[in-house]
DNA sequence: TCCGCGCATTGATTGAAATCAATGCACCGA
DNA sequence: TCGGTGCATTGATTTCAATCAATGCGCGGA
C-alpha cells in the first residue's frame, strides 16, 4: 500500500532538474509566484537545485555573496555569532522563503540547514538580470524584504521586552501562523529545531526554554506529546500570554 | 529662478519651500541622492515640507500609511508598544534617513520627534509614481530597506545576547558611526534622546542604563561632560566591550 | 527667591534567569 | 546486552538586573 511511500528514500531529491516549477510545492508562495507559468521557464533556466543534509552550512558570515536561494523544502536557520561564541538566531526560513534579501556583497549571517533542505539556487548576476527583465519579480523581492524587516522589528520587541514565557508563547504562535501560510501543519506544530536553537532565537538559555515549555504545559495552554511536537491547546490564552491580545 | 527671495523663514526653518533641494544638507545622502540635480526638481514638485516640535507624534501604530518622509533635520524615534504599556524602540532616524520603508498599508510602528524635526513629506501615491519614472529612485529605496534590515538584525543580536554594558557600548559606537555618516559630530557625541528612550531601545530599565554609563565612565572608556553629551575616549576599548572586536 | 517638576543618578533589596549539577531517556554501535 | 552519547528536563544555587526608594540638580513659574 502506501507503506512504500513512507519507507522509500525520503524527501531528498524528488525535485526534477527541469520543468519542475509548474508542480512545485511552493510555486504559489515563493518568489516565482510573481511570474506567470510561461515566464517561470526563464527562471528555471537560471536555476540549479541543491540539497543540504541536516546541519549542513549553506553560507557563513563573511562569505562573499554569490548566490541567492529559494527554499522548497526543510527549514533553514539564520544566525549571527559573537567573537566569544555567543550566538543569536535572527530567523528561521520555511519552504517558500527566500534567502539573500538583506546583503549586498557579503553575507552578514550564517545559514544552516535544520534537517534535510532543498533549495533553488541562482547566481546573483542571473537573478539581477531576470529582475530587470521582469519588474514583477523585483517588486516581489522588495515586498519580501519589507516583510522581513517588519518581522525583524517584531523580533526586537520580543527580545527586548517580553519575559521568557511570553517569548516562547509568541514564538509558538508566530511559527504556527507562518506554518499555516506556508501550507504546513499549524496545529500539531512541528518544531524541527533543537532547544538550543530556540534558546538562541529567544535570547535565553536552554534551561529557561525548557522551563517555559513546562509552564505553558502546566497552565494547559499547550501539550507536548513529543519534545519536537507542540499542540496549541488554547490559542487565545497563548495570545494573551504573548502580550499580543488587542481584545 | 530667484528662489532665495521667495523663502519665508519660519520658526525652525532654513528649508525653503522651493528650489531648496539643491542646497539641502542631506542632498548627498538621502533618497534624493539617487537623482541628478535636474531630476530632483521632479521630486521637489511632489514634496511638502513639515516641521515637528519636540515629542510631536508623526504617525502612530495602526495609522493608515498615506505619506512617506525624508528626514532633513533632527532625530525621529520609532517604537512599538505592548498592550500593557511596555515599549520597544526599534530605531532612531537621523537626518538623511527615510521613514516608510517597512510598511505597506498600515504603520506598524509609532514615529515621534526627539527635539525639533524637519521632514520632506510625500504621498505614497506620488512617490510610487516617481519611482516608476526613475528606477534609480526605487533602487535606492530598496537599498535603504536592505540596510534597515541588516540594522534590525544586528539589533536582534544586541538585544538577545549582549549584557547591559555591552549593549550601551554597542549603542554608543553605532550611533557615533552613523553620526559620522550623516555628517554630524561623531566624537563629542550628542545623545538627544532621554535615558528612558535609551532604555527602551536597549531593552533595559533607566537605572541599568544609568549604571552602565557610570561603569563605562569609571573604566575610562567614555566621559560624560553632560548627560546628553558623550566623549568616546577609548574607541578600541569600547569595541572590545561591545563584543565587536575581531582582533 | 522659592517651590515644584522632570530627569538622571545612586543606593538597598528583591527576584527571576543564568549557572551549576544531576537525572531521564532514546538511539547507536560495540 | 551493555555502555556511551546527545538532548531535554528538573533541581539547587548564584548572580545580576529589576524594583523600590532616595537624592541631586536644572529649570520654569508663582
Amino acid at each position: 500500500m502506501d507503506d512504500k511511500t513512507l519507507t522509500a528514500p525520503p524527501s531528498l531529491g524528488f525535485r526534477k532538474p527541469c520543468g519542475a516549477c509548474a508542480s512545485c510545492d511552493v510555486r504559489t508562495m515563493a518568489v516565482c509566484a510573481a511570474l506567470a507559468d510561461d515566464e517561470v521557464a526563464e527562471l528555471e533556466k537560471i536555476m540549479t537545485s541543491r540539497n543540504l543534509v541536516p546541519d549542513e552550512m549553506l553560507v557563513s558570515e563573511g562569505d562573499p555573496l554569490r548566490r541567492v536561494y529559494s527554499l522548497t523544502a526543510g527549514v533553514l536557520r539564520l544566525s549571527i555569532a559573537l567573537p566569544d561564541g555567543r550566538r543569536q538566531i535572527t530567523g528561521f526560513l520555511l519552504p517558500g522563503d527566500y534567502f539573500g534579501l538583506a546583503d549586498d556583497d557579503v553575507h552578514s549571517a550564517t545559514a544552516e540547514a535544520i534537517g534535510a533542505v532543498q533549495l533553488c539556487s541562482f547566481t546573483t548576476r542571473d537573478m539581477q538580470a531576470l529582475m530587470e527583465r521582469f519588474p514583477k519579480l523585483k517588486d516581489r523581492l522588495h515586498a519580501f524584504t519589507r516583510m522581513a524587516l517588519r518581522q525583524a522589528r517584531d523580533n526586537q520587541v520580543m527580545l527586548g521586552r517580553l519575559t521568557p514565557v511570553e517569548k516562547l508563547a509568541s514564538f509558538l504562535l508566530t511559527l504556527s501562523m507562518r506554518a499555516a501560510e506556508h501550507k504546513l501543519s499549524a496545529n500539531p506544530l512541528s518544531l524541527p529545531m533543537s532547544r538550543t536553537d530556540i534558546a538562541d532565537y529567544l535570547g535565553l538559555t536552554i534551561e529557561t526554554v525548557s522551563r517555559s515549555f513546562t509552564k505553558l504545559r502546566n497552565t494547559g495552554l499547550i501539550q507536548l506529546p513529543e519534545p519536537h511536537i507542540v499542540e496549541l491547546v488554547d490559542n487565545r490564552g497563548l495570545q494573551a500570554v504573548a502580550g499580543m491580545d488587542f481584545h
